[in-house]
DNA sequence: CTGTGTGCAAACTCTTTGCATAAGT
DNA sequence: ACTTATGCAAAGAGTTTGCACACAG
């Protein structure tokens, strides 16, 4: 609860303009996601992440930022097989590569027009998000698993 | 560990064709999964059809099954949003709708080619796996959440 | 018979929740 | 001040694991 003073850069307006309260560790959280380009981050790691900054924040309050920032749109979540839950500082429309060899996640622009564009949904339903994951392995390990 | 008699239509050679032993649990589960169609469906639900039907396998072995199943090959796995784990009997190239309302999921073929052709792999890396899943929520209501 | 599969319950991981306290506007 | 957020620890869901017993080949 006394962490350090937080050089608030763009972060503040950012949480207000989203009618979010600027509490010291969205903050400071938000600071973490947001000043080092786009992300792919777990709440676990966010929370080391945290600790390390000297920015506390207990690991329930993390879970609760994330999908706070999740809902309002600050950031988009999707699930990875084995059921870890990935938070994107990216919240265009794109797809993600997953490095099955060392967990790595990146982001796949997509080429022509929007992803959603791509499925047309059954009559009376709208899509409401498409989650893509294209899981990779080493070619020259064995590759029929 | 004394289910009924099992009419192992076509399961029991599948079974082998796989190098899996025909146990009584994988027979029978084996039939609830393969002998209507297209399936999606969870351990747990598995478990339940098993329990209804006479054929007794504890919610482990269910596991157990389901997971083998998936590394052969005789079913296919992924992992909704909320962690989880759908055990699909289509082993085709597809995407999944999934309808946020009922919680259905219905399988979405392909239109060109293959998923996997829509994706350039980086080097040195091959594509084991795409994941398509697009979230369907019903059109009148709030659009925006 | 020999090895493998199964059942059970406990362990485990990831995530959410309840309640008293602390912080934000 | 008044309201909302946080911390902690406990609860909760889903899945895996260890070990003794049962079954398949």
């Amino acid at each position: 609860m006394s962490n350090q003073p937080i050089p608030s850069v763009q972060i503040r307006p950012l949480l207000e303009r989203y009618g979010l309260r600027a509490t010291r560790q969205r903050l400071g959280l938000a600071k973490l996601l947001f000043s080092k380009g786009d992300r792919h981050i777990t709440a676990d790691v966010l929370a080391a992440e945290a600790h390390e900054s000297r920015i506390f924040a207990s690991l329930a309050t993390v879970y609760n930022v994330l999908n706070l920032f999740a809902e309002v749109g600050l950031v988009r979540s999707f699930t990875l097989e084995g059921g870890k839950t990935i938070f994107d500082t990216n919240t265009t429309d794109h797809c993600h590569f997953y490095f099955e060899d060392s967990g790595e996640i990146t982001d796949v622009m997509v080429k022509g027009g929007k992803l959603a564009d791509h499925f047309e949904p059954p009559e009376g339903y709208e899509i409401a998000k498409v989650d893509v994951v294209v899981r990779l392995q080493r070619k020259s390990a064995e590759s029929k698993a």
